[in-house]
Parts: C-alpha cells; structure tokens; sequence
RNA sequence: GGGGGAAUUCCCGAGUGGCCAAAGGGGGCAGACUGUAAAUCUGUUGUCAGUGACUUCGGUGGUUCGAAUCCACCUUCCCCCA
C-alpha cells in the first residue's frame, strides 16, 4: 500500500485540492510540503501531535518536509473557527514559545541538511511593507471572496477585526514565499485551515501562474463531535512539565468506546492489518486497545521508558500486582506537619488533588477519597509522620485518581 | 461622525435598593450502576477557622444605614444610521 492509500485507509484526509496530482507526487516522494504551527502557547498539543506524525509518515515515504513556525502569523492570531479574538500576544511570548515549539519538535523529527526542514516565517513576515504588500499582494484578493470563507463565518456575527482578517494574507504569502525560496509545492494543516490554505494556492496561481497544493487533516473529533486531546482544565499537552506521561496516559486510556478504534487509526503507527483485528473487538474487549492506545501513543510522545513506567503505575492502581514505583506522588516536609500530623483536608490540598479546602471537605463528606484502600470517614482524620516516613500513604480520589504521599 | 444597547460566578443566562454567594441550564467534581467506557439517576459546585466571617456581578469614584441593582466618569463589545 503506498502512502496516499493509507493516509487515506487510516481516515486523515479531509480535503484535497486535487486528488490525483497529490496522489502522484506523494506517493512518488515528489513533495516538499509545509506545515505551520502558531506558536500561541509553550507547548504543543495533541493536534500538533497528529500534524508532526503526518510529516513523518510522508518523510519516510521520501517527501521533504517543512516544519514552519509562525512566529510572524502569531503575532495576527488565527480567527479561523474562533468565535472572539485571541488574546494579542507579546513579542517576547511567542519568541518563548516558538523557542519551546522548536524543543519538542526536534524530539520527533530531525532536522538537517537533506532531512526536514524548519523555518520560521517571523523572516519574511516581520520586514514586510505595507504599501508594497498591498500593491503585490493584496491586489490578489477580494474581499467578497473572502468574508465568504468558512473561516470567518463565525465571527461575522460577534465582529471581526481587521488585524485578524489578514492572517489569510499572512497564512498565503507563506506558501508563496516558500514555494519560490525553497520549492514548496504542497501545504498541510488542520480542516480549520482549509479556506487559510487556498488562499495560499490561489495567490500563488495568480502572481506565478503556477499549480500548488494543498490537503487538510482530519480534526480528530469524539463521537460527540468534540474536539479531542482536551480536558476540562485545558489541552493535553505534549510537554511532560504540563501534562505527565501518566496523566497522558490515563487520558488515552479513558477515551470512550466509539473512539479507540478511530484514535488508534489516525495517531498510532501500528500497521492497518492489526487494526483491522482490534476493529472486532467488542464491549469489555476494548479496553485492551485503549491500553493499547495508550500505550503506543505515551510511548511515541514521552518514549519507551515513559510508557512503560506510566503502564506499570495504571496496572498497579487499577489491576492489582506491579510497581507503584511511577505513580505521582508528593513528598511532604516537616513544615507541612502540625504537631507532626497532617490532617486529610492538608493532603488533598498539598497535593493538588482538590484546589481549595472546602472542595476537599465536600469531597470527604461525599465519601469520594479512599487512603490505603479505606474510606476516609470523616475530616478530622490525620495521619501521623511514621506513617508517612515508612510507607507512605495512597489517597485516591473517586474511582480513578491516584496519589501517593511521603515524606 | 451621530444614535441606541450590553458587560453577572468556569460558560450561557436570570436578577433593576435589604429576603443575594446571586434563579435556571451547560460544564466540572463526587456517589449509585459498570469495563478506568457510554447512558441514566442522586448529591455538589466562591474562599476560609462552615449554624459564622470574608471576597465576588467590566474598572474607578460617589449617593445610601445598606448597592450586582441608583449616579458620574472610564474601558471593552454589539447593533442601527452616515
């Protein structure tokens, strides 16, 4: 199967400009194509995951990939799909942040003479003048054209200014830029991008008269059609500092039946034939693909070592037998003691299992935290510094959170 | 440039002088049921030293015994006309 057929096969297409052309040029190791991040916060998320496995996938079919980071579009901000404007960041922000963008990226893709490439449009973008671009560039584009994009449709209604209605212009001169710097012929991007992308092959048709493409990837959405990689405190992120290998893990691990098999497909790199197997898999069975899940995906973003380690600590917790060596865990001080005790409302707010001590009181009085295996009766219950000191203590808080505590 | 309207807790949204830590819904958290799933039902959802105190209704001042609510100014947003 070549490379096309199983983007395809693994459902991360969404859109083509052209299917056949991109079809001939990947699959014949042809392209030099781009992907842009926008560097609007320290880390990459799970969306960016999927984009930085597509650029591997279609690099170990022989294309050139271009990893671009939008240090000059962030300082725009994307409107695509947003219903209010984003924050404005500072220069010094994004600066950070595409420092950050460029870490972890480097962590799954090398880059190099004769491997991928990365860019930052911050190079081209930041020098531009106005007037110049408007006569060479803007003069491509209509208005009317535009305000009919899918992009903007959300925020005609709550207003839309015109810093942000640039960013296509922005978003288009990138891939005319590259398409005659470094002879990018083909964009990737999110769904959301699409009318952002077009623009970009439009423009280069008009002031080149020259044929470039451009192909979404599928918005991974849950069965509720739901954007997924994000929790109620916000993204699962790629940065271990921000969302720890276990944490990673358990969010695969959780995913609902509907959407193991879709997830599996389109983030993991297991071969189509032994997907195929799991897709007959049924009710209780599914969750060894969602340990599954889980397990290749920590072990793609953390490492092998991580995987493992967050594996062991879920098989420990939740199935009895294994290490709990892994599990997170906080270690106290004699300044966190009263008379070298700590009382249970102490522990869940010092380990940050509850935020503030009135949830934690409620949550007792619910009977949701477990130590060691018993209920926690009630909230006058302590725990002394030998107990700490030898073994430590298990809080668990509802069916599935796990902390250990030590001193 | 002119006129009108709006800003409430995580989100939407009620509240138009004391009965307001503020209805209702969504979301979150927990309990029951389960398979670390979904659906459903129940409880809960500002903070703290919890029959109490303190902070919160865009911001800053003011009126008042008392302000989310009234007044002034400011900020931001929306709509209509040009």
């Amino acid at each position: 199967m070549q490379i096309y057929e199983e983007l395809k096969a693994r459902g991360l297409i969404a859109q083509v400009t052209d299917e056949d052309e991109i079809r001939e040029l990947v699959n014949n190791g042809k392209a030099t194509f781009y992907i842009g991040f926008d560097c609007t916060a320290d880390s990459l998320h799970v969306g960016h995951f999927m984009a930085l496995c597509l650029m591997k996938r279609l690099q170990m079919a022989g294309n050139k990939p271009i990893a671009l980071i939008g240090g000059g579009t962030t300082m725009i901000g994307d409107p695509s799909g947003r219903t209010d404007m984003r924050k404005m960041l500072t220069r010094e922000d994004i600066e950070h942040n595409a420092e950050c963008f460029k870490r972890q990226m480097e962590k799954f893709t090398e880059f190099g003479p004769g491997k991928a490439m990365m860019l930052n449009n911050a190079d081209w973008l930041m020098d531009l003048n106005y007037i110049e671009l408007l006569r060479e560039v803007g003069a491509c584009f209509s208005v009317n054209n535009m305000l009919r994009a899918e992009c903007y449709k959300q925020r005609m209604e709550k207003g839309l200014s015109f810093l942000e209605f640039n960013y296509m212009i922005m978003q288009a001169y990138d891939f005319y830029h590259m398409y005659q710097t470094v002879g990018c012929n083909m964009e990737f991007g999110g769904n959301d991008q699409w009318s952002n992308m077009l623009a970009g092959t439009e423009l280069i048709r008009r002031k080149l008269d020259k044929d470039a493409y451009a192909m979404t990837i599928t918005l991974l959405l849950n069965s509720e059609g739901k954007k997924m990689g994000k929790t109620a405190s916000g993204a699962v992120w790629l940065d271990p500092n921000k969302t720890s290998p276990y944490d990673f893990y358990q969010y695969w691990r959780n995913v609902g039946d509907a959407d193991v098999l879709k997830c599996i497909r389109m983030l993991t790199f297991l071969p189509l034939e032994q997907i195929d197997e799991m897709d007959k898999w049924e009710g209780s069975e599914l969750n060894r693909a969602k340990e599954i899940l889980a397990y290749e995906l920590t072990k793609l973003v953390h490492g092998e070592e991580e995987a493992n380690k967050a594996q062991e600590s879920a098989k420990a917790l939740f199935g009895g037998g294994g290490s709990m060596e892994n599990v997170p865990s906080t270690t106290l001080t004699d300044a966190d003691l009263t008379d070298g005790r700590i009382d249970i409302l102490s522990v869940l707010t010092k380990t940050g299992l509850c935020p503030s001590r009135g949830e934690a009181r409620r949550l007792v009085q619910q009977g949701g935290v477990t130590v060691d295996d018993v209920k926690v009766a009630g909230i006058d219950e302590s725990y002394d510094k030998d107990r700490l000191a030898t073994n430590g203590i298990m809080v668990k808080k509802g069916k599935k959170v796990y902390h250990k505590v030590t001193m």
